[in-house]
DNA sequence: GACACTATTCGGTAATACTATATACTAGTA
DNA sequence: TACTAGTATATAGTATTACCGAATAGTGTC
């Protein structure tokens, strides 16, 4: 799918924290998630930069471990504020989502919304 | 709900174009029902900066109108290519929708997915 | 006249995903 | 050794888009 970018804005953070929330990861590795889950065109740069952002925000704990197969890597772990922001998260997807689906399927008739 | 501006990125444009294809309406109105659909604080402003980018991309014709309860009213309707641009904002909408429910929904066991 | 409601416009701001590039470590290979 | 690919992080700059605030304007009511 192409061109996703602007949909994507305002959730791919949420989706990073669920993944971290499934256990410590670290960028490349959510990275690589992300595209298996079909988000296919989401590079590096762009986890990182929201990585970084939960930083700042203090949502994440961190810790630097050695690699055999590259660099050092920074895993994370979601931190109480992290689960919080997450089930808000959650909630603000339902929300908008049912309400989207709600829209979408309103059938159509004479003009009229039934 | 609070703070979903983040979350209305990329949609907030194909909701316009849905309601606008339900049949000729103005931007004053498409706030109106935006708000009836959930989303109560979107505000005018926010709606017009939609109408005048769908004008620009030639999305949408236009009619002006007069009105008995206030200043003229510009009246829009899909165009062809409005029509064909919902229908690509519906299929990006499902694909973004459900690889984000497959997140939700995946259970997390002993920190694997399953 | 003052106010409320309807209706549009526009300049400026904030948030966020993307682009492109730089840096660095390991392993394989020519 | 030099080169390449894969792994891994960081960051400066850009584009898009929703919001805020204010201005303007028409109609009806008090």
């Amino acid at each position: 799918m192409e061109n996703i970018t602007e949909m994507l804005k305002g959730v791919l953070e949420g989706c990073v924290l669920e993944i971290i929330s499934r256990g410590e990861t670290y960028g490349y590795e959510i990275t690589q998630q992300l595209r298996e889950l079909g988000f296919t065109d989401v590079v590096e740069g762009t986890v990182y930069t929201i990585t970084i952002r939960l930083e700042k925000h203090n949502l994440v704990d961190i810790e630097k471990k050695p690699s055999t197969m590259g660099p050092p890597r920074k895993f994370y772990t979601l931190n109480a504020a992290g689960r919080e922001q997450l089930e808000i998260f959650w909630k603000k997807w339902d929300f908008v989502s049912s309400k989207i689906n709600e829209l979408k399927t309103k059938i159509k008739l004479k003009g009229e919304l039934i």
